[in-house]
DNA sequence: GTACCTTATTTTAACGTTAAAATTAAGCTG
DNA sequence: CAGCTTAATTTTAACGTTAAAATAAGGTAC
């Protein structure tokens, strides 16, 4: 490991102290300007950078942010993670990116690695429900914002989609295509999860159709969830037309099943998912879905944030963005050509 | 920002020295047992955390790691980050996550703040193939290895599928099913597409079917990319019935135009991929592709990175990885149902 | 000519930690 | 019991930076 130069050394070559270097790399104005070119010249020429790490310590505020994502193999939050990483690096800001894998646990030690790094602001997508990790960011007095999903602790940024009504519009969708006996492949333990619940129940009842828990499955926001998911509410014996997916990728599952038990689609059995992924949209997958551009979300969730570290204005209201979602159409759920993606 | 509790703190509230309590902390034998239990219980009770900042710049090695990707939206590379990051996580390592965009003034900027931020190591994906970013991390002697690109500077350890041989036998598959009028969608100017096109080349060359520059259209590794190339390769007037892809998402977009054309897979145009994305295996795609599994990759790679950090082992051999693909034949190359998923 | 600004620069101290040196206490040896 | 060894702890200094205080030089007012 090479020793970087210092502030010291580039003082020492330009024959002016290490405050005044100091002075020049931070711009302050008490710097003549013969002086600032002369030291200019000698931090250019030496290489000079500066060390961040000992920045932070003397001025306790780093431009380090930390991002925590339950997974990052669902791309909706490896396009969230993108956009963060990229709109963070733009405003001089590098991420520290920690992956919880739902678990409550982990999530609470990967936050705690990151504020003992000194974070300047933490945006998480919690999946502990009751916040324990929200809390812990509160009570150590990093600025932090949530993304995603929503834990109990209700005291912070929080930047989500509309998930009930996404979930009562594609409900909806399925209902006036005629369908009664409509499934849902509901997402594990969530804010998110159980808002997008509460939809398809309310798009039940308004249309006056009966409920059963036998359609109704958890999956666990994968492929396989959704494939098993599926198996269980064809198995029920309800004889379901359509079924609803908390997620996209659970809804990959569920063709799964039903190409393997050589059902069609929509003719057999209609299918929407909910996140509008990239590849929903490929001709051979063809997956109604909700669409909210998470990528979108994110780049305000982070943008907001990094406001906040640098005005830190605590009297700003708390922000509650809750974007609304669009149903798009495509042959999943309608045979017409006609109306295949009609985005 | 809370400030938070330090050494010297608990240090007084044990009554003892601050040294003793850093004693305790990084467990050295010198301690008395009995003033080891005493200071352990100050520090629990007042929820003491090391302030990791402080401790890297005294030590000056961080546990901080640098991860450099040109993308996230491609899955491959968010599967990677995701490897990378759990396996940190797992050894006590934070991964601080940067995207060139695949460009090398980017790339050279985002390396140049990892670096400063007292990096123990950095993994990079090297966007730019005369490897300045390469050059500029070995120069301020930071541990680090090159995975899936491989950049002109040959001096650090490489980890890469054998992007030579997985094109040769994705080419020489479609020569077996009866194709000679094959095109190829290339990738941008990088190391991976080199080889895979090289691969391409040799398979022609060998069965001895005659090659076209106007088969030959580069994408840009994405979806609208794949779309564009098959667009020229199609209306070159040179009728190809298959299309080998130097990547499943310029696949996709390949497939996309197929679509919109009214063109069948595979009987009128077959299509192969490479990477085998997750997604490539939904039934509606059924994607004929290279397989090599980036994720374990990843993982070996970031293992090696720490080992290397922690015996900083400069003896060691420099490892070269090139783990070997395999070809995955699906319903985009082969129409008979008994081959489907022959994975 | 002394007192008092203003401007540019330097000196000192501090952030929280760890390494190295110094101190203290206790035990042993001949 | 002087002299030495060992064990446990404390003191000092340092990592590279920035904030705050101190200094120096030059100008202005009366």
């Amino acid at each position: 490991m090479k020793r970087r130069v210092t502030l010291a050394e580039v003082a020492k070559s330009a024959g002016v102290s290490h405050q005044t270097v100091s002075n020049v790399l931070n711009n302050r104005s008490v710097v003549r300007e013969e002086t600032r070119k002369l030291v200019s010249h000698h931090l250019k020429q030496s290489g000079y950078r500066r060390n961040a790490t000992a920045r932070s310590l003397k001025t306790n505020q780093s431009n380090l942010i930390g991002l925590v994502v339950p997974s990052m193999t669902n791309s909706m939050y490896a396009e969230v993670a993108q956009a963060v990483v990229r709109e963070a690096e733009r405003r001089g800001y590098t991420v520290m990116m920690a992956v919880s894998n739902r678990d409550a646990e982990v999530e609470m030690s990967v936050v705690h690695t990151i504020i003992d790094h000194n974070a300047a602001g933490i945006l998480i997508s919690p999946s502990d429900v009751e916040g324990k990790a929200s809390k812990l960011i509160k009570d150590q007095g990093v600025p932090f914002a949530e993304m995603l999903n929503r834990s109990a602790f209700d005291m912070c940024d929080v930047y989500e989609a509309d998930n009930h009504n996404g979930a009562r519009t594609a409900t909806n969708h399925l209902i006036e295509c005629g369908h009664t006996n409509i499934g849902f492949i509901a997402g594990v333990f969530s804010s998110t999860a159980q808002s997008r619940y509460e939809g398809y129940i309310e798009a039940l009842k308004t249309a006056g159709l009966p409920m059963s828990s036998e359609l109704i499955v958890s999956g666990n926001y994968t492929r396989e969830g959704g494939l098993l998911a599926c198996q269980q509410i064809l198995d029920s014996g309800r004889h379901p037309t359509a079924i609803f997916c908390a997620s996209d990728i659970m809804a990959y599952g569920a063709m799964d099943e039903l190409a393997a038990r050589g059902l069609r689609i929509p003719q057999d059995v209609a299918i929407i998912g909910f996140d509008d992924m990239e590849l929903s949209s490929l001709p051979g997958v063809s997956l109604s879905s909700i669409s909210f551009q998470p990528a979108v979300l994110a780049c305000r969730a982070i943008a907001q944030l990094i406001d906040r570290i640098e005005l830190s204005d605590p009297f700003a209201d708390r922000a509650y963005e809750r974007v609304p979602c669009s149903l798009v159409v495509r042959a999943s759920t309608v045979t017409t050509q006609t109306h295949r993606d009609a985005s």
